[in-house]
DNA sequence: TAATATATTATCAATATTGACAATTTACCC
DNA sequence: GGGTAAATTGTCAATATTGATAATATATTA
């Protein structure tokens, strides 16, 4: 009996206002009215619904990183059997596959993370898997590279894809995306040259 | 006459100790009294010095992108005839040669410059010249390589030094350092193929 | 030593931000 | 319709942060 809650939906909204916001103006930067009126609620519905600012911080970063799965799981889910590299080149540097929120946030996660060793090691987690799981998907389409080869290819995949998006609030032009492209591509065929 | 200005030399303690803060706690979660703090000075000379908020971020901005200068220049100037690839890749690679504070800096500054035109287009120049400049190093190891090839490579190596740094936070193992080390010789490597 | 320009300290007001909680309203069930 | 649990609104105090300026101390020169 009683009101239906609707805790779920609202803690939703807040934190993908709270997303919005720090993407905007990084963490510290976003304040609890600004983030309620990106909502479209009062600051006390947002204290009602995620607690202080500190349970909203610690919110936010298993939100982000737990949305941040499923994406990949469906991605990862999706590659072809034929010309997979295509589809994995045009998912981390396409522009109309990009978000550069996701990015902006863990960035700004990183930044705090250096005063919060149980944030940091949640993101080490995350970049850890990101890493690892790109160095399996190598691996199984260039099977005779060198595993550190492989695994040095994967960090600059993911170093070039989060550049890309960190510099997004300068609005660099497409060359930038274009080049980034392009250097992913000369990377993978250190790969393909050396296992023919 | 009158007493001898200090506004230089404190105006420098307190833009070093401003970007400290800002590589620790972002640059809106550096206040003025920390600032002051870790200048080991009266919140009151940082205004007297530096002018208001507004106006020491401003100079912060102007402070770093000058500093940076004469570092990088030196380290042009240093760059040996033989084996000038080796000394490009332990600058920037190399961690006793690596100081993060100047890209969590840049960093920073680059979160708020989506709402600073001004600051956005300083920082596209910085990245730029950056840039620019390995393009011209690469380029003049590697004549006859593609420019499309040598921009991307050179994107490539800024991207991992920056992300390198960017990460540092998370206080992530050297295996990471490795792999970008690793995975700028791959790089370059794909200008030497295309060049012999 | 007197004049002077600057550093340094001290202090106040204005605003911003957060934390907390009471009061009210709303939707559902019996 | 009455009871109930939760949403929603409204409000207050405590603290943090900034802006600004007066008052004082200090080092230099004439």
């Amino acid at each position: 009996m009683g009101r239906p809650s609707k805790k779920a939906e609202r803690t939703e909204q807040i934190l993908a206002a709270f997303q919005r916001c720090v993407a905007r103006s990084g963490l510290e930067g976003s304040t609890l009215d600004q983030i309620a009126e990106e909502a479209g609620m009062q600051r006390s519905l947002v204290r009602h619904f995620a607690g202080n600012r500190e349970e909203l911080v610690r919110t936010l970063a298993h939100w982000v990183i737990g949305n941040s799965v499923p994406v990949w799981e469906e991605f990862k889910a999706g590659i072809p059997e034929d010309n997979p590299l295509d589809y994995l080149l045009d998912g981390l540097f396409e522009e109309k596959n990009t978000n550069p929120e996701t990015v902006l946030v863990i960035s700004a996660l990183t930044f705090s993370a250096g005063n919060d060793p149980d944030l940091a090691k949640m993101l080490r987690n995350w970049i850890n898997s990101f890493t690892q799981d790109i160095q399996t998907i190598l691996g199984s389409i260039f099977p005779q590279a060198k595993r550190e080869q492989v695994d040095a290819v994967a960090f600059g995949l993911v170093s070039l894809n989060f550049n890309l998006d960190a510099l997004s609030p300068l609005n660099i032009g497409p060359e930038y995306r274009r080049a980034a492209r392009t250097c992913a591509e000369s990377l993978i065929s250190t790969l393909r040259n050396a296992s023919e």
